[in-house]
DNA sequence: ATTTTGACGCC
DNA sequence: GGCGTCAA
């Protein structure tokens, strides 16, 4: 909602506007078009983001107003897409980070974290970073009169903290850091939230804006919950927040505590359960991806009220200029990223004036995605014709050429999706395009290249499921050497490849302990300017704020030197071959080493089975909480086929996957070790199991509606 | 007539 | 694959 992005992004470009009240509005013919940026000068009128631009001159008649670019007759968000591009390559230099949306990012800084613990700690710094100093700690008690500064410069640096606040403390000088970067190089504010996990991070980034960061320190999280209204919480904004409060009374995140995991399963099922039971005690075992790119793209438009499309020209003249947005887009991608979209999706909305079922939704259809613009508009039209057949079932018959009196479409839209890398080993692809005589460049080639290896789409009015049967083939002719390809060789790209070779070593392991696997979180968000906050003094002069980035670090303390230590402590039953040949329970001392730090921390959703680490947890909740789960919890009840670790009670290899020793996969040959980490990982439970199967309901918990 | 994106869960 | 939810 409050995407401050759009308004920085058109204050850089017109440095003018500073310190003016100023809105970003999204076309004007129809009352002064839709507000979706608002400075914070204008909010002091009572700007709000729902008005029309006419109604913000009411409140506010000096209120400068900017329109969003258009481009083939709709708003072309390109350049703040562009600009969330240009702060995530400065954000990523630190650590694992993923994009979350145009303008949210988390961080995983966690190893950056250990390295500054490790190497330059605060405690020994003798200058201390300013902007750090700045940052909100929250349930640090600065008495009247004491110096806010001079007491987040304590808690920062005191070397007697837990080493969980430690961490905390460096990736706040970490994330200072790196919203200075980032004001520095593209004049972009950002706030930032500093937690073990991405909700906590989430949440504090929110907590100050704008241009603040606020850190959560692992104690001041319960107290932090108990009176956070439930609504406050990420994925909780909506219905199952509303349900929460009407039917279960909950009305803070506090209130959450009373309820069993088990309860909430049976209302929410057995994923949104045990997520709920873990978010009250501000755990979450949600990763940060790792992904720097977006996974679809799309172009979408509105017909509201009498601008509603009855005809299919007019249908197909807004899909061209959708699809040729999406091709555009796509063509970019595949020069800078290197990437292809396997599918294209269209949807729509439409009303229907007819009889009985005028409620009827309008199917979204998809078909293989094939290059080329030309190729992508009579794609998506069909594609329309068929979810327009579909939606007016037997009543068709009549006019699909020219006026009707029947139907109208109030918003299309098409996407690409299933965006996979081109592989990259051989790169053969590369070489063949510049060893092919007929490419004169690049781009031509590979549109060439991919047009010819895709299967057609039929483009008649026969049925698309067949099209789906058939997937895209590319080939990669010749092999051996790679090619590079003259000017598109793309860091983002190579970042990309290393992320997804990358494994988080934390990531790995089973245990839960809550102190071995707290993770820190800091969730930098762009905000505000010094026209703005009025609390920074000396801001710099020129600084956008807006929310721009959520940068979210997280950071698991349990560092590699500690698994290390434990790996030579436990050495007589570590090894891999010893684990599993042998049942005695001795074979886990992990878990029985940490029983009082594991007891109390349930898994995010998982397998059955199949316990992981979480990513923090609250020692004060510990009495709160069942000592053990019950046995049919344990997880021999497996649901989720795809495992072939199974916990099988007496059987020769049988053995229990929470027990493994995270430093156990260390010793496994390295070709291996990823598809080992890959099944102890955190795992969402299907849902799928019938409700009237004795089976199901034997296992899973019955649903009472 | 709060637009235009985008991610993810359920079946 | 298609639908629904949630969010920026």
């Amino acid at each position: 909602m409050p995407s401050l992005l759009y308004f920085i992004v058109e204050q850089r470009k017109q440095p003018d506007l500073r310190g003016l009240p100023t809105a970003v509005v999204q076309y004007n013919a129809w009352k002064g078009g839709a507000l979706i940026a608002v400075s914070y000068e204008a909010r002091k009128y009572g700007v709000k983001r729902s008005m029309r631009g006419a109604e913000s001159k009411q409140v506010c008649p000096q209120i400068q107003l900017v329109q969003v670019p258009v481009a083939r007759g709709k708003a072309d968000l390109s350049t703040y897409r562009n600009a969330g591009s240009e702060v995530v390559s400065i954000l990523s230099r630190k650590g694992r980070c993923e994009r979350a949306s145009i303008d949210e990012v988390y961080l995983d800084l966690t190893d950056a974290a250990e390295t500054m613990l490790a190497e330059a700690p605060p405690e020994i710094l003798e200058v201390i970073d300013e902007e750090a100093l700045k940052s909100h700690v929250l349930g640090l008690n600065s008495e009247d009169g004491s110096d806010a500064k001079e007491s987040v410069r304590k808690w920062l640096c005191r070397n007697d903290a837990d080493r969980r606040d430690k961490l905390l403390a460096c990736g706040a000088f970490i994330v200072a850091e790196l919203r200075l970067q980032v004001l520095k190089e593209t004049e972009f504010t950002c706030s930032a939230g500093i937690a073990h996990n991405k909700i906590l991070a989430k949440l504090a980034s929110g907590m100050n804006k704008p241009a603040q960061q606020t850190v959560v320190p692992f104690s001041s999280v319960k107290v932090l919950l108990d009176s956070l209204p439930i609504k406050k919480m990420k994925q909780l904004g909506g219905k199952l927040g509303d349900s929460l409060q009407s039917d279960l009374g909950v009305n803070t995140v506090g209130d959450l505590l009373q309820f069993s995991e088990e309860k909430l399963q049976e209302r929410y099922g057995i994923n949104t359960g045990t997520w709920l039971w873990n978010i009250a005690r501000g755990i979450s075992g949600d990763e940060v991806e790792g992904r720097l790119l977006p996974k679809s793209h799309g172009s979408g438009k509105t017909f509201p009220g009498p601008q509603a499309l009855k005809t299919i020209a007019s249908v197909q003249h807004w899909l061209h200029e959708l699809c040729e947005e999406l091709s555009e887009r796509l063509q970019l991608d595949l020069d800078q990223n290197k990437r292809i979209a396997h599918t294209l999706v269209l949807h729509a909305t439409a009303y229907k004036v007819s009889d009985s079922d005028s409620h009827k939704k309008f199917p979204s259809k998809s078909c293989p995605l094939r290059y080329g613009t030309a190729k992508i508009q009579e794609d998506a039209l069909s594609l329309f014709q068929a979810a327009l057949r579909e939606y007016l079932g037997s009543y068709t018959a009549k006019m699909q050429g020219s006026q009707n009196n029947h139907w109208g479409i109030t918003s299309l839209s098409v996407s690409a999706s299933k965006i996979v890398p081109i592989p990259s080993g051989t790169a053969s692809i590369t070489k063949y395009f510049h060893g092919h005589p007929s490419c004169s460049s690049t781009k031509q080639s590979q549109n060439n290249l991919i047009e010819e290896a895709t299967p057609v789409p039929p483009s008649g009015n026969e049925s698309y499921s067949e099209v789906n049967v058939t997937k895209p083939q590319i080939e990669f002719p010749g092999e051996e050497t790679m090619i590079k390809y003259a000017e598109t060789s793309s860091d983002q790209l190579e970042d990309k490849i290393d992320l997804l070779n990358d494994q988080n070593p934390c990531c790995s392991s089973t245990n839960q302990a809550c102190d071995e696997f707290t993770q820190e979180t800091v969730l930098v968000s762009t905000s505000g300017n010094e026209h703005c906050s009025g609390m920074n003094q000396s801001q710099p002069m020129k600084n956008y704020s807006g929310e721009e980035s959520c940068v979210t670090l997280s950071m698991p303390s349990f560092n590699r030197q500690e698994q290390k230590r434990k790996a030579v402590k436990d050495k007589r039953t570590c090894s891999i071959l010893r684990f599993f040949k042998n049942q005695d329970p001795s074979c886990a001392p992990q878990k029985l080493e940490h029983v009082e730090n594991t007891e109390d921390v349930k898994a995010p959703p998982l397998s059955p089975g199949i316990q992981s680490r979480s990513n923090n947890c609250l020692d004060q909740n510990r009495s709160e909480l069942p000592k053990e789960r019950p046995p049919e919890d344990a997880g021999d009840s497996n649901v989720c086929g795809s495992f072939q670790i199974e916990h099988r009670r007496g059987g020769a290899w049988s053995y229990n996957i929470d027990e493994i020793d995270p430093s156990v996969i260390d010793e496994l040959p390295p070709e291996i070790q990823q598809e080992v980490r890959a099944w102890i990982r955190p795992h969402k439970r299907h849902n799928t199991v019938k409700r009237g199967s004795s089976i199901a309901h034997y296992f899973l918990p019955t649903k009472n509606t």
